[in-house]
DNA sequence: AGCACGCCGACT
DNA sequence: GTCGGCGTGCTC
């Protein structure tokens, strides 16, 4: 009797298909997870078996045989096919194209899964006990046996070029007697590795928070890492990496952004003697495919990556570590919108493992998480050698004459750092030189055609920008609307205030790191090294600056203006800004002196900026989650935000609506409905956004109701023309 | 998502 | 008479 095989194939549809099993196989050997084509809809599609049945409710003859079977043993286990399963149903994403996020891009489109590899001579046993003169009369041979006989580590082609084109012929005579061996090495392991020891001794936070650790190696458990910038959380890391190494385990460590990635891959590499996989989107397709299947294989015990590395097969699961958990960039933006942070802890309990999530900031649900007894917290609170904790100041700049954004005592305070020869950083969370260029005549101001957004002004591109579709035309002369010659900039962006600090301070080196300066690959790596080397006097950027990097040198830190994100409607913008304003605080004095904080704002009363500066992050986390509380939001619901969008109005509204209803008719015990309202910024590339909101105290009800309403939103006849998705556990409401 | 099928305007 | 516009409907 021929089996059915359960097939799902990434498109977006919420089911999975029957086929039958080729010709020459009854489908019983066939091993779910395993990659193979299918004809579907008269394309050549690849599929993932993910069950061999016995019935099928359709009928058979409608049934087609699956094209080639590409993997003869899958490529994912049974518990990470069971993990995939589980994600797809909590974020009620399609299981084809949830499986397919988890392979890299030339495996989805059904390469096959070999190693890259390459030649490396060794001498054999032989070829180390002979003697050498024996070869007197091949110089060539001779010559390439000694440099194997010096590299007993092997030597591959590159090593060898020197020798010139023919060493190979001269490879090929010494194997032939028996002298040399040639053996395949994976070309991600090739490089040789030396470790060096950690240069200082752990202080007693950090030793206990990796014994606590070591000691739930083997069993699910997670941890919040709590760690002022600078208390050394990469160390702890380094020490538990050491641990399960010794123990024949690998660690999997998840961080935030590529921008990242370089210093702890080049501090990874420096402690650890074994090879260490990287995976993220700045590496090419086949680099990304060849460190998961390294790390799949067990061949490098760490793999060090991005969000969408949290799929990546383990062969010996040890470890998951979660650099900044708090970051935002954990969580997808688009299609399937996973939260790695999330599901990296869903993961680790199916693997029966530890994992560890790490922060300076922690988000508010993992410090609700942690204060209900579900993960297990842990505090490093001193900052690692003799650093002392920077001091914040408010700075009310209300009636202070500001230029470009700098009032008089933070000017000050620059002269006096930089005279005594320390290093300023400033930061202002708006790039460009002016966020609006605006008609003096009749106060016209220019507009994105293509989104309810300002045009950027950003002088040196000569360009005005929408930041939000990507739109960009010549900085306008006339005014549009009233054709006076009298546009002027209105605001302060880091290109403006990089230009004011240059007239305050004609002999200071300035440098700027946004994401406009620093386009080009490579360019902020090179600025950090310039930075870190102490030829910068004052350090200006964005958000960019708050994110992991060393700045040694730093001991004033100015925060331009926090105004903005303290009238923000999104509920989590308290979060973010704190988060923001401590990580940013994290940059000033992180050696011998101690740094200071200047933070410039019209609202120094303000009960946010207050709480987070007399009571610290965690005094400012008691109160806001108070007002979460009170107010029934995240983390003390759960939420899901429908999304729809088309060139007009009414159909996505209209959608909307009639899913509203359906949700309310269905009356699932606690769970409420908000909207549907049009997003925050209404218009954005040309297509109109609206939204609905669902939300329930308890996952149970809302998971109920999202399901029962995704069976009946695909056939609402409203559904066409509208493209719609669903957001689990939103993080941004645009 | 694709891609075929289907029923109405400007071309050889 | 036909090529092709993209509306809608289905995919094992």
């Amino acid at each position: 009797m021929s089996k059915i095989l359960r097939i799902a194939v990434p498109i977006p549809l919420r089911r999975i298909f029957d086929y039958l099993p080729p010709e020459n196989c009854n489908g019983n050997e066939l091993r779910p997870g395993i990659r193979i084509t299918v004809p579907f809809r008269g394309q050549k599609k690849i599929g993932y078996l993910i069950e061999v049945a016995d019935h099928s409710e359709m009928p058979l003859s409608r049934l087609k045989p699956i094209g080639e079977i590409i993997d003869e043993e899958p490529l994912i286990s049974t518990k990470d096919l069971k993990f995939l399963l589980w994600t797809s149903r909590y974020y009620h994403h399609p299981l084809g194209e949830v499986i397919s996020s988890a392979f890299p891009i030339p495996l989805r489109k059904g390469k096959p899964a070999v190693l890259s590899s390459h030649q490396y001579l060794f001498t054999t046993e032989k070829g180390r006990t002979s003697q050498i003169s024996d070869l007197s009369r091949a110089r060539r041979q001779t010559e390439l046996m000694r440099m194997l006989l010096a590299s007993p580590q092997g030597l591959g082609a590159r090593d060898l070029a020197g020798l010139g084109c023919n060493w190979r012929n001269s490879a090929k005579q010494l194997v032939e007697k028996g002298l040399i061996e040639i053996k395949r090495i994976p070309t991600l392991l090739s490089c040789a590795q030396s470790a060096t020891p950690a240069s200082y001794s752990l202080n007693p936070a950090q030793k206990m928070a990796i014994e606590q650790v070591s000691r739930a190696m083997g069993r699910f458990k997670t941890f919040l890492l709590e760690g002022v910038t600078g208390s050394g959380k990469t160390e702890v890391y380094l020490g538990l990496i050491e641990f399960a190494l010794r123990q024949g385990k690998q660690v999997m460590v998840l961080i935030p952004e590529i921008s990242l990635t370089p210093q702890l891959e080049a501090r990874f590499r420096e402690r650890l003697a074994e090879p260490i996989a990287v995976f993220h989107s700045g590496l090419s397709e086949s680099e990304r495919q060849q460190a998961w299947l390294c790390f799949r294989q067990g061949l490098a015990p760490v793999l060090l990556g991005t969000r969408s590395a949290v799929f990546t097969p383990m062969r010996n699961p040890g470890l998951i570590i979660l650099d900044e958990e708090h970051d935002a960039s954990f969580k997808q933006q688009e299609r399937f919108r996973f939260s790695a942070r999330d599901i990296s802890i869903v993961r680790a309990k199916q693997l029966g493992i530890p994992v560890l999530l790490g922060s300076a900031t922690p988000s508010f649900e993992s410090i609700f998480n942690a204060k209900r007894g579900r993960f297990e917290q842990l505090f490093l609170p001193e900052r690692a050698g003799i650093a002392l904790p920077p001091v914040i100041k408010l700075l009310d700049i209300r009636n202070q004459p500001l230029e470009e954004g700098l009032s008089p005592p933070l000017v000050a305070e620059i002269k006096r750092t930089l005279a005594v020869g320390e290093q300023v950083l400033l930061f202002l969370n708006r790039r460009g030189f002016a966020p609006i260029l605006i008609c003096h005549g009749c106060g016209w101001i220019a507009s994105c055609t293509r989104c309810d957004s300002r045009l950027v002004i950003h002088v040196s591109h000569g360009k005005l920008r929408c930041h939000h579709c990507g739109y960009e035309q010549i900085i306008l002369k006339l005014c549009q609307s009233c054709g006076a010659q009298d546009l002027h900039p209105l605001g302060l962006g880091t290109e403006r205030v990089e230009g004011g600090l240059g007239g305050l301070f004609p002999n200071a080196k300035i440098v700027r790191i946004d994401r406009d300066s620093t386009q080009r690959k490579g360019h902020l790596e090179s600025v950090l090294r310039t930075v870190t080397s102490g030829c910068v006097d004052i350090l200006l950027g964005t958000q960019m600056l708050a994110k992991g990097h060393h700045f040694p040198t730093v001991t004033l830190v100015g925060i331009l203006d926090v105004d903005a994100g303290l009238y923000s409607t999104d509920f989590r913008a308290p979060e973010r800004l704190a988060q923001l304003i401590v990580q940013v605080a994290g940059r000033a004095g992180r050696e011998q002196k101690p740094g200071k904080v200047i933070l410039q704002t019209h609202n120094p009363d303000h009960p946010l900026l207050n709480a987070l500066i007399q009571k610290g992050y965690r005094g400012f986390v008691d109160n806001a989650l108070a007002e979460r509380k009170a107010a029934l939001l995240p983390p003390f619901s759960f939420q899901a935000l429908m999304r729809a969008e088309a060139t007009n109005t009414e159909s996505p509204m209209r959608l909307l609506k009639e899913v509203r209803n359906l949700a309310v008719e269905l009356r699932i015990i606690d769970t409420s409905v908000f909207g549907p309202v049009s997003a925050p910024l209404t218009k954005k590339a040309g297509l109109f956004r609206f939204q609905l909101l669902f939300q329930s105290p308890e996952r149970k009800n809302l998971h109920r109701l999202l399901e029962l309403i995704l069976a009946k939103v695909s056939a609402l006849p409203s559904g066409k023309r509208v493209r719609w998705s669903l957001d689990v556990d939103p993080l941004d409401f645009y």
